[in-house]
DNA sequence: AAAGTAATTGACAGTTTTACTCAGGTATGC
DNA sequence: GCATACCTGAGTAAAACTGTCAATTACTTT
């Protein structure tokens, strides 16, 4: 049971983007640097954040990304979603085709009931919870 | 976020297991029928069992698994454990030397708190509760 | 219009992990 | 003493992960 550290980077960024950002376009050149993330990984990375909708980028000198919405409506499941890391904890519930197995396998209830638990948990953080957090760790 | 096929298959050999002992040993060649898990991975699992004191061995003809204790008392996540399955979403968290990003990470409280959430939910339920279900579940 | 900046894309490669198999060995009961 | 079943460690193929490289497109400023 491993979050992929593409979720952690992914996390990472977007707590150093929202902090760093205050209205203005941020390049992942300046992520890049901060956060010793390779740059053409983040690239990747944010490709996938602005499908999911949560980055817009800003293109040309000056350009880079900015949050979607505010850091009050991003959870941080929503984060992990773009990046298309899956909370479900086995891979036969992943589609929405459901699961053929359901009636079947005994321990389909217990994977079940642990994915909803992770999500539930993720869903409950903000980006601005991270982000005020890390503010008040700058200061010590 | 992946539960490993080596966790699951654990847990199902357990419910399998305790769903045919009645008391008497059960052979790994049975539940390598049963489950149609691999008669050479499931020794593999089952050592690993062993160490943790999820079963015991009896050894000869006619012998096989026991569980160690009733099955009440042991629960989803000692059987995680004991097949080296990382509870902990994150590697720098993994060992019992603590983790030196403790004070700078700014996720790291999102993977520490996932992480006990992750183990709560687990050790919420036992083998027993599993094996009520199952065969509540043959019935029909 | 030209030049420079930055995002965007797809292909690809090295490394690690996973999920197993194989080839033996050891203890026990009949 | 032989069949049964556990025990052990080494080895391997495939998949996933983590990233790099090369080339392109879009935009802004001069």
């Amino acid at each position: 049971m491993r979050m992929s550290t593409k979720a952690q980077y992914a996390v990472r960024a977007m707590v150093n983007l929202n902090l760093h950002s205050e209205g203005q376009p941020v390049s992942l050149r300046d992520i890049s640097l901060r956060e010793s993330i390779s740059l053409t990984y983040l690239e990747q990375l944010f490709v996938k954040l602005r499908r999911g909708e949560i980055v817009k980028s800003v293109r040309g000198p000056g350009g880079g990304y900015l949050l979607a919405r505010p850091a009050k409506d991003i959870q941080v499941d929503e984060i992990i979603d773009s990046v298309e890391e899956s909370l479900v904890p086995v891979s036969c519930m992943d589609q929405k085709n459901g699961c053929a197995c359901e009636d079947q396998c005994v321990t389909h209830n217990v994977w079940h009931g642990l994915g909803e638990k992770i999500r539930q948990f993720l869903s409950s953080i903000t980006l601005d919870d991270l982000t005020t957090e890390a503010k008040s760790k700058l200061k010590h």
